[in-house]
DNA sequence: ATCATGCTTCGACTACCATCGAACAATGCT
DNA sequence: AGCATTGTTCGATGGTAGTCGAAGCATGAT
């Protein structure tokens, strides 16, 4: 029974509000600097500066040093994981159920997971690709089949590039709001970024929103229909 | 961005190392007194009933009074989830990878997971059911085929009641030893339960380890491959 | 060179909380 | 009724960790 220790290990680190603000911040998926971090925490740099070096040490941020700035970003994809799913629990345990304001409304239909799209939107993206067999599920593992290989590449994505990289290409990634999995793995990103790219949706500053333009969201939508 | 508290809060809770043995201990999925979660802990009977009290309030932990016992359990699947996720980034950033005992060994292969099989066996049954179609997976959802549902009852299952509870059937829960998924839901619960009943396996005491016995094992792997 | 910016280290303070001893309440056994 | 067991509450203690001010190092700008 010394898997306790460890678990607390981990916890305890998240388990500090000012360290939960920056890895909340961090759930963006865009690395953020030391000073960026402390102003989101609410604490001076000082501080901040020895909770960041705390989380770097424990294995839930990695750092990259660029000039004078620091770049603080999350160690994995499985971190993110980790802070969806205490969340989750969080939030179905919440002491007091304060009701959804319109920005947790707009977190609801579309965020930033990390680096890839969540919400009901995410959720309806992972389900149109199953239902047209673009990405297909095989032993609760995702995986692109041909046509979808094709169909991505016309859509812009180099996948050839996704396919060398170690990072999988398709992952499930389950939903705290709504209890459904939505696509993750480099090609949850990778499209993402082509949504982005395309003016379909913009990123709100300094929030997980994922705002879509009214064009944006029809092509959305159309892109799921057809 | 004030979701940083409530994260917080929640993962607090597991920060502590006592704490954090006792729901390592609860994830065995059998309800313990505040006693025995005290020994497990290792802290006196005033330490944990603060600590148990804690727990309750925060929404990890339920709690029923039973004569002059208080049972105490985790407050549902998701917890167990949630727990399982935070072991999952302690493994993989672990400071002293600590090499796998023969204990960490017989976990990894077959262990409780709140209430149903973890593990390599686990994902084995899981995978196998899919392969021969007793269960599906359609938009990442799990549910039981009608020629599935035939052969759990078949088994000794009684699925009018599984299927009479709120709780659900069937659902993928994702492992942290093995990155794949297994059965968890109420069938999963259910078919740990026939195990244990058929003599197959046995649950070690005081721990997560499923211990299968020879014969068992055989008859184990002879399912999957009929 | 000199200054400014971003970040870390050091030191001291404070507050919280985990811990246990002791007393108390509740239940069950005989 | 009397006693043992189980569990909680109270009070006191100690340690730990979060916090910030001030100083120290870098790197970049002028």
């Amino acid at each position: 029974m010394k898997e306790g220790p460890e678990l607390s290990r981990v916890a305890a680190l998240v388990g500090d509000p000012a360290r939960a603000n920056m890895l909340t911040a961090l759930m963006g998926g865009t690395a953020l600097t030391a000073s960026e971090l402390a102003i989101e925490a609410g604490v001076t740099q000082q501080t901040a500066s020895s909770h960041l070096s705390r989380l770097t040490d424990g294995g839930l941020v990695r750092v990259a040093a660029q000039g004078r700035h620091r770049y603080f970003a999350l160690a994995g994809p499985q971190v993110a994981g980790m802070l969806e799913a205490i969340m989750g629990v969080a939030a179905l345990s919440g002491p007091r159920r304060t009701r959804p304001g319109p920005r947790d409304q707009a977190m609801r239909e579309a965020r930033v997971c990390y680096d890839h799209l969540a919400g009901t939107l995410g959720v309806s993206l992972h389900d149109a690709l199953l239902a047209r067999g673009l990405i297909r599920e095989t032993d609760s593992a995702l995986s692109v089949s041909p046509e979808g290989r094709a169909w991505f590449c016309d859509f812009g994505i180099d996948m050839d590039r996704l396919e060398a990289a170690r990072r999988p290409v398709c992952k499930a990634c389950l939903d705290w709001s709504v209890r459904r999995s939505h696509l993750a793995g480099s090609l949850g990103a990778a499209l993402l970024d082509r949504f982005v790219a395309n003016g379909w949706a913009r990123r709100e500053a300094g929030s997980r929103v994922v705002a879509f333009t009214p064009p944006g969201h029809r092509a959305f939508t159309g892109l799921l229909a057809r």
